[in-house]
DNA sequence: AAGGTGACTAACA
DNA sequence: ATGTTAGCCACCT
């Protein structure tokens, strides 16, 4: 298993309603330097993966998907319809954190 | 096989 | 407070 695969796995464990940072992810496989291959991971993602990539966030809350296959409006829709809270706010997509983190077992 | 590329982050100025 | 910089490291040439 690469190191892909282990991002989707836990990707795959935060539940609907929540969200992670990618740093959260890297640390959670031992690799907490990371946090940017697990933008990277989430990049090479196929359409229909089955990966709940939308619910992956930076470390200050706010969306920052540059993908031109998903537009940040797209991922914002996405949580919302997930029951997640999310503000446009300068200029950009804003969760909050102290609200919807999903807090891992091995993290927090 | 060596170097470039960033859906990141924390530290500076 | 806001913008820039330098580490970061799995993948892809």
């Amino acid at each position: 298993m690469n190191f892909y695969q282990k991002v989707y796995q836990v990707v795959k464990k935060i539940p609907s309603g929540k969200v992670a940072t990618y740093g959260q992810i890297g640390s959670i496989i031992s690799s907490p330097r990371s946090a940017q291959i697990v933008g990277f991971a989430l990049r090479a993602l196929p359409e229909n993966s089955g990966v709940p990539w939308q619910r992956v966030i930076n470390s200050e809350g706010r969306i920052s998907i540059q993908n031109l296959r998903h537009r940040q409006s797209e991922q914002a829709d996405l949580l919302k319809k997930e029951g997640v809270e999310v503000e446009f706010r300068d200029n950009a997509y804003c969760v909050d954190l102290a609200k919807y983190l999903h807090r891992f077992k091995r993290f927090g």
